[in-house]
DNA sequence: AGAACAAAAGCGAAATATTTGCTTTAGGCA
DNA sequence: TGCCTAAAGCAAATATTTCGCTTTTGTTCT
């Protein structure tokens, strides 16, 4: 019964206090096991005898295990570099996109999106919004080349999407040459700014 | 060494049989109590005790409560009918979409979309299938009318992906403009097949 | 620095949910 | 009809989740 309120989720309130450190110790447990065992034979005080932690604490916090394991991924998935600078736009693109569909075709990708997309908090958004912000650095890193650049939007719905589309619902993931096919449909055709 | 089954797992050997009747009933009740009742207080017993079954059926069969959640999902996903008949294949193709956007971003099409994707099992397939098929029946219908037509895979990547892509993973869903706009784009620029 | 306060963690008992071995029932088939 | 098998029922054993209460910890105010 979820009359509770739940607050905050994510963070703790500062870097280096006690939350600070517990959340981190049951994080790193969540991964540590997820590396030893089946995703779906994890348990809450699995983690929580791991993290060395009581598992009300992780109830308290989280509500639950898809919760936690949502928190997880997304925090995994922040990109903790700007994308690679092959020294054109066209080329920055295209490696951060596959990179992209790399990591997100993968075993473990696809399960973070599980994990991510099942529990529907606002996590799925940071999702969308580390995607933005990488491609939105690619386009700022054009501009001041000089070099002519598409939309982020146009990128997102001609090539992330139908990327995604494809690697959450379809039998087969979408390949590298998918990938560059989609972009080159969308740097021959439409207007791009300069 | 009877090479029979290959059993589906949604569906019970014959129909009128025991396990068809039994799995009837508990899609059924699964469904009165997320009309009664938040999503995340329905609990196998619960949906053992109303559709009058133990709940070791349930765990038998389906194994955990995201399963069964996505079995039902999947199964009111599915579509009645073949898409409506305007009279032209943009009419048809429009309608659809948009009826398709209104079913899939609304509070319950979300639910059931992260349902099915959290369990991660063949479901998600006969989602993209679904959709597919009531696509290819757009297609086929314009073609008998001898109008000419998108490949259904490119208004699965110029206008599904998106809008998936939205609701899945943006704060707001897309609207029928979107919808209308991300399909014209298509009907302008590439080819059709005659 | 020290005291007081609030937020979060620990603990353990109670409530629930899940698993499992065995029995029973219902359909399919010779 | 009368076996035969797959699935369901039942109930005991486990495992989990929840919850009230206590303790710890970090912050803030003198």
């Amino acid at each position: 019964m979820s009359t509770t309120p739940l607050i905050p989720r994510t963070a703790g309130p500062r870097p280096g206090g006690r939350s600070a450190r517990v959340q981190a110790a049951i994080h790193q447990a969540v991964r540590e096991l997820l590396a030893e065992a089946p995703r779906d034979s994890l348990t809450v005080p699995a983690v929580a005898t791991r993290a060395g932690v009581t598992p009300s604490t992780i109830y308290r916090r989280w509500g639950d295990l898809g919760q936690l394991l949502a928190d997880v991924a997304v925090e995994t998935l922040r990109p903790e570099a700007t994308p690679e600078d092959t020294g054109s736009y066209q080329g920055d693109l295209l490696a951060w996109l596959e990179q992209y569909r790399d990591e997100m075709s993968s075993g473990p990708g696809r399960a973070m999106l599980r994990d991510v997309l099942g529990a529907g908090t606002e996590n799925t958004g940071k999702c969308a919004l580390y995607c933005t912000q990488q491609l939105d650095a690619i386009h700022e890193r054009a501009a001041a080349r000089g070099e002519s650049t598409l939309a982020t939007e146009a990128v997102l719905d001609g090539v992330v999407a139908p990327m995604m589309y494809r690697i959450l619902f379809a039998a087969q993931a979408p390949t590298n040459e998918d990938v560059a096919s989609w972009l080159d449909a969308l740097l021959q055709a439409p207007r791009h700014s300069t």
